[in-house]
DNA sequence: AAGTGGTCTAGACCACGTG
DNA sequence: ACGTGGTCTAGACCACTTG
């Protein structure tokens, strides 16, 4: 009934984090060295700090050593925030210089693509990848479908986003620089017309380490 | 540059989970099995297990395998639900019944929960438990803290939620009934006043193999 | 009794960054 | 040259469920 050392050793550093003992970009004693000062295998510390990994509370960085993530979280503004273009959303939560590139194709739409839309698998449809960056780092990276007879999301009525943890495409983690292994947030949207029809929809990923958690900040409205 | 052999194989279940050919409920080979039919480690499986547990798509149960996982999701519409009992949260996305058990306690505040409310170390605040069930399975349980002079939401103009995925304290675990090293996700909810003073802080957790996904469907304003 | 997932050990090699 | 994290092997014991 007593706890795996594993959970005891993450929960001892997660704890020392959450207190500020620990701050930001401090590096912690190498597998080894922790593994040596609990008395045991350094597999166990390899589980504890995969604990704490996906909790985004540190990041390993290979042949360098394990760090205090810093969290700057990304604050979504629903939903006004979604109207807006990624130049205005980025640029309002870094002052680095933001660069984005849009890449526009026509494709055919896959069976899952043709029944969303309603059309007919092989229809063609609007394919945008969108690729942010600021400075040299990447940031996001998005692939967004629409059917040709729409553009935009003017007629959108209602917006529905899912908050995932995938692995990623191969595209994605590629642009990203995550290795192998290694999942992203994604964010699946979904634009709706009044009448039910969908839109648009869109996957976008961000590295993990970018963005360990998402805020949602919204106006209540007069009950 | 080749791909690790977990990611191989997690990736091979990924894509036929996704692709339906492995419906929920399905029970995968045991882990010696699936060692065997690679030709790797059992090290290696749990590995590659792991990463689709970390993305929701399989539930392992001790004892009796690993599963594919239902997916129902997590509906949250926003803002209009937040202001919502958790009797109407729930009763509108399931159709067992649910249960609802509040404990209300006076508490002396935290440094932390002092600095967030404007008081001093040690004042007295309200303290709310909420446990919810849906028949005997634990769905939710929550700390809320809210200073003794308000009441409720009323005043609330702003909502800012933050998911994240974290260790769960101890009654959270013990109520959720998670293993040791499980992983909740967990709401966090800040009520502000229109002034900008958070009148209400609140964690929600939930197992994870009951969310694996939380969507936000929100009605668009014009623009 | 057999099989399961959970935990843990004690080794090994690799590729790469730092001193 | 050394230390780092990343991957992998081949064992082991445990507690419990299932047939």
């Amino acid at each position: 009934m007593t706890e795996p050392a594993y959970v005891a050793i993450a929960g001892e550093y997660a704890r020392r984090i959450r207190h500020g003992d620990l701050p930001s970009g401090t590096q912690l004693p190498s597998y080894a060295e922790i593994a040596e000062r609990h008395s045991v295998s350094d597999i166990v510390v390899r589980k504890a700090l995969d604990l704490l990994q996906s909790q985004g509370l540190v990041r390993a960085v290979r042949r360098r050593g394990v760090f205090v993530a810093d969290r700057p979280n990304l604050i979504r503004i629903s939903p006004e925030r979604q109207m807006e273009t990624p130049e205005v959303t980025f640029g309002t939560e870094s002052d680095g210089e933001i660069n984005i590139d849009r890449h526009t194709e026509r494709v055919s739409a896959t069976d899952a693509l043709a029944e969303t839309f309603g059309l007919s698998p092989g229809d063609e449809i609007t394919h945008v990848i969108t690729r942010a960056s600021e400075g040299r780092r990447p940031i996001s990276i998005s692939d967004t479908y629409q059917p040709l007879d729409v553009t935009g999301t003017s007629e959108a009525a209602i917006l529905e986003e899912t908050l995932t943890d995938q692995l990623p495409t191969p595209v994605h983690a590629e642009w990203l620089r995550v290795g192998p292994g290694d999942l992203v947030k994604m964010v699946h949207q979904r634009f709706l017309a009044a009448d039910g029809r969908v839109i648009m929809v869109s996957n976008v990923s961000y590295p993990r380490d970018r963005y360990d958690a998402f805020v949602f900040r919204m106006a209540l409205t007069e009950s």
